[in-house]
DNA sequence: CAAATTTTTGACCGATCGGACAAACGTTAG
DNA sequence: CTAACGTTTGTCCGATCGGTCAAAAATTTG
Protein backbone atom coordinates (compact mmCIF):
# COMPACT_ATOMS: atom_id res chain seq x y z
CA UNK A 1 0.00 0.00 0.00
CA UNK A 2 1.30 3.59 -0.91
CA UNK A 3 0.74 6.22 0.61
CA UNK A 4 -1.61 7.52 -1.91
CA UNK A 5 -2.49 10.99 -1.41
CA UNK A 6 -3.05 13.34 -4.41
CA UNK A 7 -3.12 16.56 -5.94
CA UNK A 8 -0.01 17.17 -3.14
CA UNK A 9 0.43 19.50 -0.20
CA UNK A 10 -0.45 23.21 -1.72
CA UNK A 11 -4.14 22.51 -2.47
CA UNK A 12 -4.30 24.89 -5.55
CA UNK A 13 -7.74 26.26 -6.12
CA UNK A 14 -10.03 27.20 -3.44
CA UNK A 15 -12.53 25.05 -6.15
CA UNK A 16 -10.50 21.93 -5.07
CA UNK A 17 -10.71 22.67 -1.39
CA UNK A 18 -14.64 22.87 -1.82
CA UNK A 19 -14.92 20.07 -3.81
CA UNK A 20 -12.39 17.64 -1.45
CA UNK A 21 -14.68 18.70 1.33
CA UNK A 22 -17.76 17.74 -0.76
CA UNK A 23 -16.68 14.60 -1.28
CA UNK A 24 -15.32 13.80 2.61
CA UNK A 25 -18.91 15.22 3.73
CA UNK A 26 -20.64 12.67 1.16
CA UNK A 27 -18.18 9.77 1.92
CA UNK A 28 -18.86 9.99 5.99
CA UNK A 29 -22.84 9.48 4.67
CA UNK A 30 -21.72 6.55 2.80
CA UNK A 31 -18.93 4.73 4.79
CA UNK A 32 -21.17 5.17 7.77
CA UNK A 33 -24.04 3.60 6.90
CA UNK A 34 -22.53 0.61 4.89
CA UNK A 35 -19.10 0.42 6.00
CA UNK A 36 -15.52 0.47 3.41
CA UNK A 37 -16.29 -3.00 1.23
CA UNK A 38 -19.90 -2.11 1.39
CA UNK A 39 -19.60 1.10 -0.46
CA UNK A 40 -19.09 1.96 -3.55
CA UNK A 41 -17.24 5.35 -5.36
CA UNK A 42 -20.71 5.24 -7.20
CA UNK A 43 -22.61 5.88 -4.07
CA UNK A 44 -19.93 8.54 -2.63
CA UNK A 45 -20.28 10.16 -6.09
CA UNK A 46 -24.10 9.96 -5.97
CA UNK A 47 -24.49 11.75 -2.78
CA UNK A 48 -21.60 14.64 -3.50
CA UNK A 49 -23.64 15.22 -6.66
CA UNK A 50 -20.63 14.58 -9.22
CA UNK A 51 -19.56 12.04 -12.09
CA UNK A 52 -17.82 9.15 -10.89
CA UNK A 53 -14.53 9.79 -12.96
CA UNK A 54 -15.07 13.92 -11.52
CA UNK A 55 -14.53 12.55 -7.85
CA UNK A 56 -11.97 10.15 -8.99
CA UNK A 57 -10.14 13.41 -9.74
CA UNK A 58 -9.89 14.45 -6.42
CA UNK A 59 -9.18 11.10 -5.01
CA UNK A 60 -7.15 8.95 -6.99
CA UNK A 61 -8.57 5.51 -4.81
CA UNK A 62 -11.34 4.61 -2.86
CA UNK A 63 -9.00 3.79 -0.25
CA UNK A 64 -7.86 7.64 -0.18
CA UNK A 65 -10.94 8.81 0.98
CA UNK A 66 -11.31 6.57 3.90
CA UNK A 67 -7.76 7.27 5.10
CA UNK A 68 -8.53 10.92 4.58
CA UNK A 69 -11.76 10.91 6.57
CA UNK A 70 -10.37 8.31 9.41
CA UNK A 71 -6.69 10.82 9.75
CA UNK A 72 -9.74 13.67 10.54
CA UNK A 73 -11.75 12.20 12.54
CA UNK A 74 -9.10 10.68 14.93
CA UNK A 75 -7.83 13.99 15.98
CA UNK A 76 -11.54 15.41 17.08
CA UNK A 77 -12.16 11.63 18.41
CA UNK A 78 -9.74 11.88 21.24
CA UNK A 79 -9.91 15.41 21.80
CA UNK A 80 -12.05 14.97 25.00
CA UNK A 81 -9.86 12.09 26.35
CA UNK A 82 -7.03 14.49 25.93
CA UNK A 83 -8.62 17.21 27.85
CA UNK A 84 -8.68 15.17 30.91
CA UNK A 85 -5.89 16.44 32.88
CA UNK A 86 -5.41 16.81 36.53
CA UNK A 87 -6.10 19.63 37.32
CA UNK A 88 -9.52 20.77 39.16
CA UNK A 89 -11.84 18.51 40.90
CA UNK A 90 -11.44 13.81 40.15
CA UNK A 91 -15.11 13.70 39.89
CA UNK A 92 -16.00 16.82 38.37
CA UNK A 93 -13.32 16.25 35.37
CA UNK A 94 -14.52 12.59 34.83
CA UNK A 95 -18.32 14.29 34.41
CA UNK A 96 -17.97 16.54 32.24
CA UNK A 97 -15.14 13.93 30.22
CA UNK A 98 -18.78 11.89 30.59
CA UNK A 99 -20.87 14.97 29.26
CA UNK A 100 -18.50 15.97 26.48
CA UNK A 101 -18.48 11.72 24.95
CA UNK A 102 -22.16 12.19 25.26
CA UNK A 103 -22.35 15.31 23.29
CA UNK A 104 -20.20 14.31 20.45
CA UNK A 105 -22.32 11.14 20.25
CA UNK A 106 -24.97 13.25 19.62
CA UNK A 107 -23.82 15.74 17.33
CA UNK A 108 -21.21 13.49 15.72
CA UNK A 109 -23.05 10.30 14.84
CA UNK A 110 -21.51 9.05 11.56
CA UNK A 111 -18.53 10.28 12.65
CA UNK A 112 -18.73 7.31 15.96
CA UNK A 113 -20.44 4.75 13.70
CA UNK A 114 -17.51 5.34 10.88
CA UNK A 115 -15.26 4.33 13.73
CA UNK A 116 -17.49 1.49 14.81
CA UNK A 117 -17.07 0.40 11.62
CA UNK A 118 -13.77 0.18 11.33
CA UNK A 119 -13.45 -1.62 14.46
CA UNK A 120 -15.56 -4.06 14.03
CA UNK A 121 -14.23 -4.83 10.61
CA UNK A 122 -10.98 -5.56 12.66
CA UNK A 123 -9.25 -2.09 12.29
CA UNK A 124 -7.19 -3.57 9.42
CA UNK A 125 -7.09 0.26 8.46
CA UNK A 126 -5.85 1.89 12.08
CA UNK A 127 -4.50 -1.17 13.85
CA UNK A 128 -1.18 0.39 14.23
CA UNK A 129 -2.44 3.68 15.55
CA UNK A 130 -4.35 1.95 18.23
CA UNK A 131 -1.62 0.29 19.25
CA UNK A 132 0.08 3.37 19.30
CA UNK A 133 -1.19 6.82 19.91
CA UNK A 134 -3.85 5.43 21.03
CA UNK A 135 -3.05 3.08 23.45
CA UNK A 136 -0.07 5.34 25.20
CA UNK A 137 -2.85 8.09 25.48
CA UNK A 138 -4.86 5.89 27.18
CA UNK A 139 -2.29 4.60 29.51
CA UNK A 140 -1.10 8.21 30.42
CA UNK A 141 -4.57 8.82 31.41
CA UNK A 142 -4.98 5.94 33.28
CA UNK A 143 -2.20 6.98 35.25
CA UNK A 144 -3.85 10.16 36.17
CA UNK A 145 -6.80 8.61 37.22
CA UNK A 146 -4.81 5.82 39.59
CA UNK A 147 -3.22 9.14 41.10
CA UNK A 148 -6.92 10.06 41.78
CA UNK A 149 -6.93 6.30 43.30
CA UNK A 150 -4.12 6.56 45.45
CA UNK A 151 -4.95 10.15 46.51
CA UNK A 152 -8.77 9.05 47.95
CA UNK A 153 -10.70 11.14 45.72
CA UNK A 154 -12.46 8.60 43.72
CA UNK A 155 -12.58 4.94 44.44
CA UNK A 156 -10.41 2.27 43.19
CA UNK A 157 -11.07 0.12 40.60
CA UNK A 158 -9.55 -0.91 37.21
CA UNK A 159 -8.59 2.74 35.01
CA UNK A 160 -8.65 1.19 31.62
CA UNK A 161 -11.93 -0.41 31.79
CA UNK A 162 -13.36 2.36 33.42
CA UNK A 163 -12.63 4.20 30.03
CA UNK A 164 -13.88 1.61 27.94
CA UNK A 165 -17.27 1.86 30.00
CA UNK A 166 -17.39 5.39 28.97
CA UNK A 167 -16.94 5.17 25.76
CA UNK A 168 -19.16 2.24 25.60
CA UNK A 169 -21.50 3.81 26.78
CA UNK A 170 -21.88 7.19 25.22
CA UNK A 171 -21.13 5.82 22.09
CA UNK A 172 -23.88 3.53 22.28
CA UNK A 173 -26.18 6.09 21.83
CA UNK A 174 -24.88 7.16 18.26
CA UNK A 175 -23.46 3.68 16.76
CA UNK A 176 -27.07 2.22 18.15
CA UNK A 177 -29.27 4.58 17.87
CA UNK A 178 -31.64 3.03 15.88
CA UNK A 179 -32.39 0.40 18.62
CA UNK A 180 -32.46 2.78 21.04
CA UNK A 181 -35.43 4.85 19.42
CA UNK A 182 -36.88 1.93 18.75
CA UNK A 183 -37.23 1.07 22.06
CA UNK A 184 -37.65 3.99 23.39
CA UNK A 185 -40.20 4.20 21.23
CA UNK A 186 -41.41 7.55 19.42
CA UNK A 187 -42.80 9.53 23.00
CA UNK A 188 -39.67 8.61 24.75
CA UNK A 189 -37.42 8.36 22.18
CA UNK A 190 -37.61 11.70 20.97
CA UNK A 191 -35.25 14.33 21.27
CA UNK A 192 -35.17 14.27 24.91
CA UNK A 193 -33.64 10.94 24.97
CA UNK A 194 -29.87 12.39 25.74
CA UNK A 195 -30.91 14.49 28.23
CA UNK A 196 -32.11 11.12 29.96
CA UNK A 197 -29.26 9.75 28.73
CA UNK A 198 -26.76 12.14 30.07
CA UNK A 199 -28.22 12.14 33.79
CA UNK A 200 -28.84 8.53 33.85
CA UNK A 201 -24.46 8.29 33.21
CA UNK A 202 -23.98 10.91 35.54
CA UNK A 203 -25.90 9.07 38.25
CA UNK A 204 -24.38 5.56 37.21
CA UNK A 205 -20.57 7.13 37.28
CA UNK A 206 -20.29 9.46 39.98
CA UNK A 207 -22.57 6.85 42.37
CA UNK A 208 -20.04 4.27 41.70
CA UNK A 209 -17.30 6.46 42.10
CA UNK A 210 -17.81 8.02 45.07
CA UNK A 211 -15.61 7.46 48.04
CA UNK A 212 -17.82 5.39 50.44
CA UNK A 213 -16.87 7.42 53.16
CA UNK A 214 -18.28 10.48 51.13
CA UNK A 215 -21.70 8.66 50.71
CA UNK B 1 -39.21 -9.57 -0.11
CA UNK B 2 -40.30 -12.87 -0.69
CA UNK B 3 -40.07 -15.59 2.46
CA UNK B 4 -37.46 -16.79 0.81
CA UNK B 5 -37.06 -20.30 2.29
CA UNK B 6 -35.50 -23.10 0.54
CA UNK B 7 -35.64 -27.04 0.99
CA UNK B 8 -39.56 -26.44 2.60
CA UNK B 9 -40.32 -27.27 5.83
CA UNK B 10 -38.96 -31.17 6.33
CA UNK B 11 -35.53 -31.25 6.11
CA UNK B 12 -35.08 -34.33 4.39
CA UNK B 13 -31.64 -35.71 4.95
CA UNK B 14 -29.30 -35.84 7.81
CA UNK B 15 -26.77 -34.72 5.43
CA UNK B 16 -28.82 -31.59 4.55
CA UNK B 17 -28.87 -30.26 7.96
CA UNK B 18 -25.40 -30.76 8.30
CA UNK B 19 -24.31 -28.70 5.29
CA UNK B 20 -27.12 -26.21 5.80
CA UNK B 21 -25.05 -25.79 9.29
CA UNK B 22 -22.05 -25.73 8.01
CA UNK B 23 -22.26 -22.87 5.75
CA UNK B 24 -24.17 -21.11 9.07
CA UNK B 25 -21.28 -21.37 10.83
CA UNK B 26 -18.82 -19.93 7.71
CA UNK B 27 -22.06 -17.11 7.20
CA UNK B 28 -21.51 -16.22 10.82
CA UNK B 29 -17.50 -15.51 10.56
CA UNK B 30 -18.05 -13.88 6.97
CA UNK B 31 -21.06 -11.76 7.65
CA UNK B 32 -20.12 -10.39 11.46
CA UNK B 33 -16.74 -9.39 9.82
CA UNK B 34 -18.00 -8.03 7.03
CA UNK B 35 -21.44 -6.96 7.48
CA UNK B 36 -23.79 -7.83 4.88
CA UNK B 37 -22.88 -5.80 1.96
CA UNK B 38 -19.82 -6.43 2.31
CA UNK B 39 -19.55 -10.15 2.43
CA UNK B 40 -19.80 -12.29 -0.46
CA UNK B 41 -21.42 -15.80 -1.53
CA UNK B 42 -17.64 -16.52 -2.38
CA UNK B 43 -16.57 -15.66 0.14
CA UNK B 44 -18.93 -17.89 2.38
CA UNK B 45 -18.95 -20.66 0.10
CA UNK B 46 -14.84 -20.68 0.33
CA UNK B 47 -15.09 -20.72 4.12
CA UNK B 48 -17.67 -23.20 3.89
CA UNK B 49 -15.32 -25.62 1.81
CA UNK B 50 -17.82 -25.80 -1.08
CA UNK B 51 -18.46 -24.24 -4.82
CA UNK B 52 -21.09 -21.38 -4.74
CA UNK B 53 -23.58 -23.21 -6.50
CA UNK B 54 -23.45 -26.06 -4.12
CA UNK B 55 -24.06 -23.11 -1.08
CA UNK B 56 -26.67 -21.71 -3.36
CA UNK B 57 -28.21 -25.27 -3.73
CA UNK B 58 -29.07 -24.72 0.37
CA UNK B 59 -29.72 -21.28 0.39
CA UNK B 60 -30.98 -20.01 -2.83
CA UNK B 61 -30.29 -16.55 -1.58
CA UNK B 62 -27.49 -14.54 -0.25
CA UNK B 63 -30.48 -12.80 2.41
CA UNK B 64 -31.78 -16.35 3.36
CA UNK B 65 -28.66 -17.45 4.72
CA UNK B 66 -28.45 -14.19 6.57
CA UNK B 67 -32.20 -14.14 7.27
CA UNK B 68 -31.75 -17.34 9.12
CA UNK B 69 -28.49 -16.14 11.22
CA UNK B 70 -30.47 -13.30 12.87
CA UNK B 71 -33.32 -15.47 13.31
CA UNK B 72 -31.21 -18.17 15.05
CA UNK B 73 -29.07 -15.27 16.55
CA UNK B 74 -31.88 -13.20 18.33
CA UNK B 75 -33.97 -15.98 20.32
CA UNK B 76 -30.46 -16.58 22.46
CA UNK B 77 -29.25 -13.19 22.64
CA UNK B 78 -31.95 -11.87 24.38
CA UNK B 79 -32.09 -15.16 26.27
CA UNK B 80 -30.38 -13.29 29.49
CA UNK B 81 -32.78 -10.68 29.77
CA UNK B 82 -36.02 -13.20 29.09
CA UNK B 83 -34.04 -14.64 32.58
CA UNK B 84 -34.48 -11.54 35.09
CA UNK B 85 -37.38 -11.91 36.95
CA UNK B 86 -38.68 -10.54 39.84
CA UNK B 87 -38.20 -13.79 42.27
CA UNK B 88 -34.59 -12.84 44.22
CA UNK B 89 -32.90 -10.21 45.31
CA UNK B 90 -32.45 -7.45 42.85
CA UNK B 91 -29.36 -6.31 42.79
CA UNK B 92 -28.00 -10.13 42.80
CA UNK B 93 -30.50 -10.11 40.02
CA UNK B 94 -28.96 -7.42 37.87
CA UNK B 95 -25.08 -8.56 38.73
CA UNK B 96 -26.28 -12.12 37.28
CA UNK B 97 -27.68 -10.85 33.77
CA UNK B 98 -24.70 -8.54 33.57
CA UNK B 99 -22.01 -11.52 34.22
CA UNK B 100 -24.25 -13.66 31.62
CA UNK B 101 -23.95 -10.62 29.05
CA UNK B 102 -20.28 -10.55 29.75
CA UNK B 103 -19.90 -14.06 29.27
CA UNK B 104 -22.11 -14.06 26.03
CA UNK B 105 -19.83 -11.64 24.39
CA UNK B 106 -16.16 -13.89 25.57
CA UNK B 107 -18.24 -17.02 24.18
CA UNK B 108 -20.36 -15.62 21.14
CA UNK B 109 -18.39 -12.34 20.16
CA UNK B 110 -19.11 -13.52 16.10
CA UNK B 111 -22.84 -13.30 17.45
CA UNK B 112 -22.47 -9.92 18.90
CA UNK B 113 -20.65 -8.52 16.30
CA UNK B 114 -23.39 -9.60 13.51
CA UNK B 115 -26.23 -8.02 15.34
CA UNK B 116 -23.81 -5.15 15.80
CA UNK B 117 -23.31 -4.43 11.82
CA UNK B 118 -27.15 -5.33 11.68
CA UNK B 119 -27.69 -1.87 14.15
CA UNK B 120 -25.04 0.13 12.28
CA UNK B 121 -26.29 -0.01 9.41
CA UNK B 122 -29.74 0.70 10.22
CA UNK B 123 -30.81 -2.37 11.14
CA UNK B 124 -33.15 -2.95 7.61
CA UNK B 125 -34.23 -6.02 8.16
CA UNK B 126 -34.57 -6.30 11.95
CA UNK B 127 -36.12 -3.19 12.62
CA UNK B 128 -39.87 -4.92 12.66
CA UNK B 129 -38.18 -7.25 15.66
CA UNK B 130 -36.67 -4.17 17.28
CA UNK B 131 -39.86 -2.03 18.15
CA UNK B 132 -42.28 -5.04 18.43
CA UNK B 133 -40.94 -8.17 20.16
CA UNK B 134 -37.71 -6.61 21.55
CA UNK B 135 -39.24 -3.07 22.61
CA UNK B 136 -42.47 -5.09 24.34
CA UNK B 137 -39.88 -6.97 26.62
CA UNK B 138 -37.85 -4.14 27.18
CA UNK B 139 -40.92 -2.34 28.10
CA UNK B 140 -41.40 -5.43 30.75
CA UNK B 141 -38.27 -5.75 32.23
CA UNK B 142 -38.13 -2.13 33.10
CA UNK B 143 -41.41 -2.46 34.59
CA UNK B 144 -39.80 -4.90 36.66
CA UNK B 145 -36.73 -2.75 37.86
CA UNK B 146 -39.31 0.23 38.28
CA UNK B 147 -40.99 -1.99 40.79
CA UNK B 148 -37.51 -2.75 42.82
CA UNK B 149 -37.21 1.05 42.82
CA UNK B 150 -40.66 1.77 44.72
CA UNK B 151 -39.93 -0.86 46.76
CA UNK B 152 -36.57 0.85 47.67
CA UNK B 153 -34.32 -2.14 46.65
CA UNK B 154 -32.35 -0.30 44.18
CA UNK B 155 -31.29 3.34 43.87
CA UNK B 156 -34.07 5.30 41.61
CA UNK B 157 -32.65 6.07 37.71
CA UNK B 158 -34.20 5.46 34.24
CA UNK B 159 -34.64 1.59 34.13
CA UNK B 160 -33.85 2.01 29.96
CA UNK B 161 -31.44 3.37 29.86
CA UNK B 162 -29.97 0.93 32.47
CA UNK B 163 -30.58 -1.69 30.21
CA UNK B 164 -28.72 0.40 27.57
CA UNK B 165 -25.71 0.91 29.60
CA UNK B 166 -25.67 -3.02 30.36
CA UNK B 167 -25.84 -4.07 26.99
CA UNK B 168 -23.32 -1.06 25.78
CA UNK B 169 -20.75 -2.35 28.50
CA UNK B 170 -20.95 -5.57 27.71
CA UNK B 171 -21.29 -5.86 24.32
CA UNK B 172 -18.10 -3.60 23.84
CA UNK B 173 -16.08 -6.41 24.69
CA UNK B 174 -17.18 -8.18 21.76
CA UNK B 175 -17.53 -5.61 19.00
CA UNK B 176 -14.53 -3.48 20.13
CA UNK B 177 -11.95 -6.31 21.11
CA UNK B 178 -9.38 -5.58 19.05
CA UNK B 179 -9.46 -2.30 20.39
CA UNK B 180 -9.47 -3.47 23.62
CA UNK B 181 -7.26 -5.57 22.86
CA UNK B 182 -4.86 -3.07 21.35
CA UNK B 183 -5.25 -0.55 24.27
CA UNK B 184 -4.66 -2.98 26.77
CA UNK B 185 -1.82 -4.61 25.65
CA UNK B 186 -0.50 -8.16 25.33
CA UNK B 187 0.28 -8.31 29.00
CA UNK B 188 -3.10 -7.12 30.29
CA UNK B 189 -5.17 -7.35 27.27
CA UNK B 190 -4.28 -11.67 27.36
CA UNK B 191 -7.30 -14.06 28.80
CA UNK B 192 -7.80 -12.23 32.12
CA UNK B 193 -9.17 -9.22 30.20
CA UNK B 194 -12.73 -10.36 31.31
CA UNK B 195 -12.30 -11.21 34.43
CA UNK B 196 -10.82 -7.87 34.90
CA UNK B 197 -14.12 -6.27 33.32
CA UNK B 198 -16.50 -7.90 35.46
CA UNK B 199 -15.30 -7.49 38.65
CA UNK B 200 -15.31 -3.39 37.26
CA UNK B 201 -18.64 -3.55 35.63
CA UNK B 202 -19.67 -5.12 39.08
CA UNK B 203 -17.99 -2.63 41.05
CA UNK B 204 -19.49 0.11 38.63
CA UNK B 205 -23.19 -1.14 38.39
CA UNK B 206 -23.56 -2.07 41.76
CA UNK B 207 -22.03 0.24 43.82
CA UNK B 208 -24.15 3.14 41.70
CA UNK B 209 -27.40 1.04 41.91
CA UNK B 210 -27.45 0.29 45.91
CA UNK B 211 -29.04 2.39 47.97
CA UNK B 212 -27.52 5.25 49.75
CA UNK B 213 -28.89 3.63 52.94
CA UNK B 214 -26.86 0.93 52.31
CA UNK B 215 -23.28 2.04 51.59
C1' DC C 1 -28.28 -54.90 -10.42
C1' DA C 2 -30.86 -50.54 -12.42
C1' DA C 3 -33.75 -46.64 -11.81
C1' DA C 4 -34.84 -42.63 -9.29
C1' DT C 5 -33.33 -39.05 -6.54
C1' DT C 6 -30.18 -36.03 -4.31
C1' DT C 7 -25.92 -33.59 -4.35
C1' DT C 8 -22.04 -31.29 -6.72
C1' DT C 9 -19.82 -28.68 -10.18
C1' DG C 10 -18.07 -26.10 -14.54
C1' DA C 11 -19.57 -22.85 -17.39
C1' DC C 12 -21.98 -19.00 -18.05
C1' DC C 13 -25.11 -14.62 -17.56
C1' DG C 14 -26.11 -9.66 -16.87
C1' DA C 15 -25.02 -6.21 -13.46
C1' DT C 16 -21.85 -3.81 -10.87
C1' DC C 17 -17.35 -3.13 -8.96
C1' DG C 18 -12.85 0.08 -8.81
C1' DG C 19 -10.40 2.53 -11.87
C1' DA C 20 -8.15 4.40 -16.55
C1' DC C 21 -8.22 7.51 -20.39
C1' DA C 22 -8.80 10.74 -23.80
C1' DA C 23 -11.68 14.11 -25.32
C1' DA C 24 -14.55 17.96 -24.24
C1' DC C 25 -15.44 21.88 -21.46
C1' DG C 26 -14.55 26.00 -18.62
C1' DT C 27 -11.53 29.47 -17.03
C1' DT C 28 -7.77 32.46 -16.92
C1' DA C 29 -3.45 34.80 -18.57
C1' DG C 30 -1.13 36.94 -22.16
C1' DC D 1 -8.06 36.61 -29.99
C1' DT D 2 -5.17 32.31 -28.48
C1' DA D 3 -2.59 29.35 -25.60
C1' DA D 4 -2.33 27.20 -21.23
C1' DC D 5 -4.29 25.12 -17.48
C1' DG D 6 -7.79 23.28 -14.46
C1' DT D 7 -12.14 20.73 -14.44
C1' DT D 8 -15.74 17.49 -16.06
C1' DT D 9 -17.58 13.60 -18.38
C1' DG D 10 -18.60 9.50 -21.73
C1' DT D 11 -16.66 5.50 -22.64
C1' DC D 12 -14.29 1.65 -21.79
C1' DC D 13 -11.59 -2.10 -19.16
C1' DG D 14 -10.80 -6.37 -16.46
C1' DA D 15 -12.43 -8.21 -12.14
C1' DT D 16 -15.96 -9.49 -9.27
C1' DC D 17 -20.75 -9.48 -7.89
C1' DG D 18 -25.27 -12.50 -7.12
C1' DG D 19 -27.37 -15.96 -9.31
C1' DT D 20 -28.77 -19.61 -13.22
C1' DC D 21 -28.50 -23.95 -15.64
C1' DA D 22 -27.55 -28.21 -17.53
C1' DA D 23 -24.92 -31.98 -16.86
C1' DA D 24 -22.03 -34.93 -14.09
C1' DA D 25 -21.41 -37.38 -9.85
C1' DA D 26 -22.96 -39.50 -5.74
C1' DT D 27 -26.46 -41.51 -3.15
C1' DT D 28 -30.71 -43.73 -2.17
C1' DT D 29 -34.42 -46.71 -3.53
C1' DG D 30 -36.56 -50.74 -5.55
Amino acid sequence: MTTGMDIPAPRRTRIQQEKRELILEAALEVFSTNGFRGSTIDQIAEAAGMSKPNLLYYFRRKEDIHETLMQRLLDTWLAPLRELDDIGDPLTELRSYIRRKLEMARDFPRESRLFANEILQGAPRIMPMLEGELKTLVDEKAAVIKGWMRAGKIARTDPWHLIFSIWATTQHYADFDVQVRAVLGPDRGGAGRFEDAARFLEQLFIDGLKPKSQS
